[in-house]
DNA sequence: GTACCGCATGTGGTCGGACCACACGGGTAC
DNA sequence: GTACCCGTGTGGTCCGACCACATGCGGTAC
């Protein structure tokens, strides 16, 4: 095993033993390596490896915000990794769209059913109707309305509670940002377009407020299959709604 | 923005605009510090978070295997982040099993569905049955059962065929495992257990190598749920199906 | 006594150089 | 023709040094 993969296992049983907390700070880079009987180069690329899975943040200078923190950010290392596989082309735009499809209608329908059971309430919809309002807005740019565009998706999936879910479409948000940047692109008619979206989302999020789960993830369902495919990503829509280039 | 940072994005740049195909050799890290114009330093940090997102895979020695070889393991670049936030705490367990019902239940489903389609043949479901087999032999320990249980699980979701999420589940193995590997500990009657959950599996198998992908999700559902509430890890199961802590 | 300024201090970031273990492959001895 | 050995290039590790930066203490001016 090689010097920094040790480092890298020791501090993370550590991390579960509990010797640091949230917010707390590792100790020094050269203090570990003291500590371990290692050279400092070993310690760093561990803690870069820990820093790119978004276990930790690393900031010069002095004080108590410098240093090594222990942070919880689990969608860092995911929407990294994602990002360079479907650059890459290791991972394909159909297989993105269908999980996306499959966590988001999971994430829109348990928000809408915790809605109806009052574990949430309007104010957890705040988020989302403002950024409808935004949308709705005629003047709005393509760039900013694809921020708000994924803003208001992963709302949901904020609201639904389930924070793998969310660390997974977090990490979808590149790939996804990706090939919705490539689409509009190829719309004829972004205005005309960007209105119906807006529409769109006015409707899931009306769903979801009046707690009809069912009825928003099926909105949800046809609002992203429909415009991937109208952005002629897509070559043919499979009978049984999965999605196949 | 850090050197490393800027090695990174441009070794990601050239992996996209082709410049490497997959399974081939970096330069060396000399060779890639000397065009840079940075130190081996900050080339090798950069490689190791290529790394640690499974991008490549990188060996000592000489000839074609050795040096940073691009690979495609979407997975391992998960896997890793997963497992570190599962044990620090920051991602619960609850949510590790919902969201790996989901993905599942989808992968089964249309592991049936594209048998029923003839987009797959027996051929396929051959490593899946001789998982079961294997489950299904007395004597198996319970590490080799779960390490069994695992790859059939595993199995459908690579027959379903999509990559994304594939990885999804591949990167939630380790976090499946622990809380796996704890509820085992606390059954009172393994040997009868185990034998239950290989009849479950052959069940799923069953209904998927009949073309009922409605069934065989519905079957996964409730032995991955069933397991998970009768090793006591659940506090209580919600009505609308999800798991609650 | 108070307010302000400047520098000592400790942090991560980077660099250059050195040596090691390792695996391959060609050249050499037989 | 074969077996062996060593040159060569690879990543892995270590060391020592310097840099930029943010802080906070202590001295200084008033």
């Amino acid at each position: 095993m090689r010097t920094h993969e040790r480092v890298l296992a020791r501090i993370e049983a550590e991390l579960v033993a509990g010797r640091w907390a949230l917010g707390e700070r590792l100790p020094g880079e050269r203090a570990l390596a003291d500590e371990l009987g290692v050279s400092r180069t070993s310690v760093r690329e561990a803690i870069r490896i820990l820093e790119a899975a978004g276990v930790v943040r690393t900031a010069v200078g002095s004080g108590p915000t410098a240093g090594a923190v222990v942070v919880d950010r689990p969608a860092a290392g995911l929407h990294m990794a994602m990002r360079l596989h479907v650059s890459s082309g290791a991972l394909r735009v159909p297989d993105v769209v269908a999980t996306r499809v499959l966590l988001e209608t999971w994430a829109i329908r348990t928000a809408g059913d915790r809605y109806r059971a009052r574990e949430i309430g309007d104010t957890a919809l705040a988020g989302a109707r403002r950024l409808v309002d935004a949308m709705e807005e005629p003047g709005m740019s393509s760039t900013d309305f694809i921020a708000a565009d994924q803003a208001f998706h992963l709302e949901f999936a904020r609201i639904a509670g389930n924070h793998v879910v969310e660390a997974f479409l977090l990490g979808l948000r590149g790939a996804i940002g990706q090939y919705v940047t490539e689409g509009v692109s190829r719309l004829p008619d972004w205005p005309n377009t960007s209105a119906r979206l807006a529409a769109e989302h006015a409707g899931i999020l009306e769903a979801v407020s009046v707690g009809d789960g069912a009825t928003a993830a099926r909105l949800a369902r046809e609002h992203i299959e429909e415009f991937y495919v109208e952005t002629g990503l897509a070559g043919e829509l499979r009978p049984d709604g999965g999605l196949r280039r």
